[in-house]
DNA sequence: GGGTGTGAACGGATTCACAGCA
DNA sequence: TGCTGTGAATCCGTTCACACCC
C-alpha cells in the first residue's frame, strides 16, 4: 500500500527535522526538505500526502507538527522489541549503531553461539546462547530479528526467529533471504554494495575520460 | 546504461555460482538460479542477457562459462583500489568484511581521526590520520572510498576523498551525501532499513491478524 | 519437449504541471 | 506571488509470452 522507498525517506525526513528543528527554524518548505534530502520537491510532497496533510499553502510544513505526524506514522503506538543474532563483528558494530536511538523502537536481546559471549552485554543488550531463542523471543515478544551471522548459518537463524513469532527481518549476511510467509524481510547485501559501487565508478572515470575532462576532479 | 539492480543481482549469482561449482555442477539452469537468488528466471536471463550470451538453447548455462563472464564484466582488468574512513565499531566491522573477499577489489587504507588508531592495522589495512588522506589516497591510486564516520564528519569526508579523485563512495553515515559529480554514490542507510522493516512487520501483524491465522506464525 | 533470448505488456515510482489557496 | 496537493505523463525495472534452437 505504502511505497517501500517513502518509508525509508520519512524516516530520513525526520533526521532531517531534528536537527532542524534543533536550529531554531519553526517552518519548513517541500524544498528547502527536498535540498537537504537530495530528492525532488515533489517526491517530499508526495511522501508527506501519505501522512494526511499538515502543509499551509503558502506557508510550508511547521516542523514541529511535521516531526509529530512522521512519528506517529512511522512508529508503534507501543514499544516494539528488536533481537539480533550474530554478535561478531558487524552484529556488534549493530548494536552499538543501534542502541539507545528510537524512541518506540529497542533492541533487547541478542544471540551468539560463542559460549564466551553469552552472558555478557553488547552495549547494553545481553547475549544468549541460539538455543534459548524460541523462549526469549516469545518470552520478550520481540517482533523484528536483524541477522548478522556468516551466510552458513542465516537460513537456519531465519527459521528460529519466524517460528518464535517474529514478524520482520533485517538480513546481513550474503544470502537471499526467502519471503513468501506473512514476515517482512529485507536484505542489506554488503558485498553487492560494494561490487556496484566499484563498478559505477569505473563507468564514472571512463566518462570524465571521455568528455575531456579526466584526471584528479 | 546497465540497471543498478542488475549489478546487484550479479554480484549475488557469482557467489552462488561459486558455491554451485564447489558442489561439482557443472550445468545450470535459469531457473535454478532464479530459485536460488529468490528472483524469477526471465530476470536471471535477461540480466545475463547483459554479458553477451553463454546459455545453450536447451542445455542451460555451464557455470564456469558463466562465472567467468560475470567476473570479467564485474570486476576491473586492473586491480582497484578502496580506502574506509572512520575505524570505529563499524567502520572495523567492515573492514573485517571486505577483507581479502575479492580479486581484483581490495581495500589498502583506512583512516581515522583518533591518534590512538592511527599506525595500528585493522584486519590487514594500515590506518592512517585523516590529515594524510589526500596524500595516501592519491598516492596509492585508490579509487573508492567507504565512509564509516558518525553523520558530522561525512560530508567533510565525502569531499576530501572526491577531491583527492575518488571515483565512487560508499556511505554508511546516516546522512544523503549529495551526487551531481562525476562519482558514483551509494547510501547504505541503517537507520531507515531498521524503521523500514519495523513498519513493514507492523503491517504484516495487522494482515495476519485480519485474515484470521493470528497468534505465533 | 524444454530452455534460451527478447519484444511487448505491465506496474510502481518519480517527475511534471497545474489547480487552488493563503 | 509562491507554495501545497495531486492528476497526468514519464521513466525504469520486472514479468509475460513466444519465436527459435538443441
Amino acid at each position: 500500500m505504502v511505497p517501500e522507498k517513502t518509508i525509508e525517506r520519512l524516516s530520513l525526513y525526520r533526521r532531517i527535522l531534528l536537527q532542524v528543528r534543533a536550529e531554531g527554524a519553526a517552518m519548513i518548505f517541500s524544498h528547502q526538505l527536498a535540498a537537504m534530502a537530495r530528492v525532488n520537491a515533489a517526491q517530499v510532497r508526495r511522501d508527506i500526502m501519505q501522512l494526511g496533510c499538515v502543509g499551509v499553502p503558502n506557508g510550508g510544513y511547521d516542523a514541529g507538527d511535521l516531526l509529530d505526524s512522521i512519528d506517529e506514522f512511522l512508529y508503534p503506538p507501543t514499544f516494539q522489541k528488536v533481537a539480533l543474532v550474530g554478535v561478531g563483528n558487524l552484529g556488534r558494530a549493530l548494536l552499538a549503531h543501534f542502541a539507545g536511538r528510537w524512541r518506540r523502537l529497542s533492541v533487547r536481546a541478542a544471540f551468539d553461539k560463542d559460549p564466551a559471549k553469552v552472558g555478557r552485554e553488547f552495549s547494553g543488550c545481553p547475549c544468549h546462547a541460539v538455543e534459548a531463542l524460541p523462549r526469549v523471543v516469545s518470552e520478550l515478544g520481540i517482533s523484528i530479528g536483524i541477522i548478522a551471522t556468516p551466510a552458513a548459518q542465516a537460513e537456519n537463524v531465519a527459521e528460529l526467529l519466524c517460528d518464535a513469532g517474529v514478524r520482520g527481518l533485517l538480513n546481513f549476511a550474503p544470502v537471499r533471504l526467502p519471503g513468501p510467509t506473512h514476515v517482512y524481510i529485507e536484505n542489506v547485501d554488503l558485498t553487492s554494495a560494494l561490487d556496484k559501487v566499484a563498478f559505477f565508478a569505473r563507468q564514472c572515470e571512463r566518462e570524465a575520460l571521455a568528455s575531456g575532462a579526466g584526471g584528479t576532479r
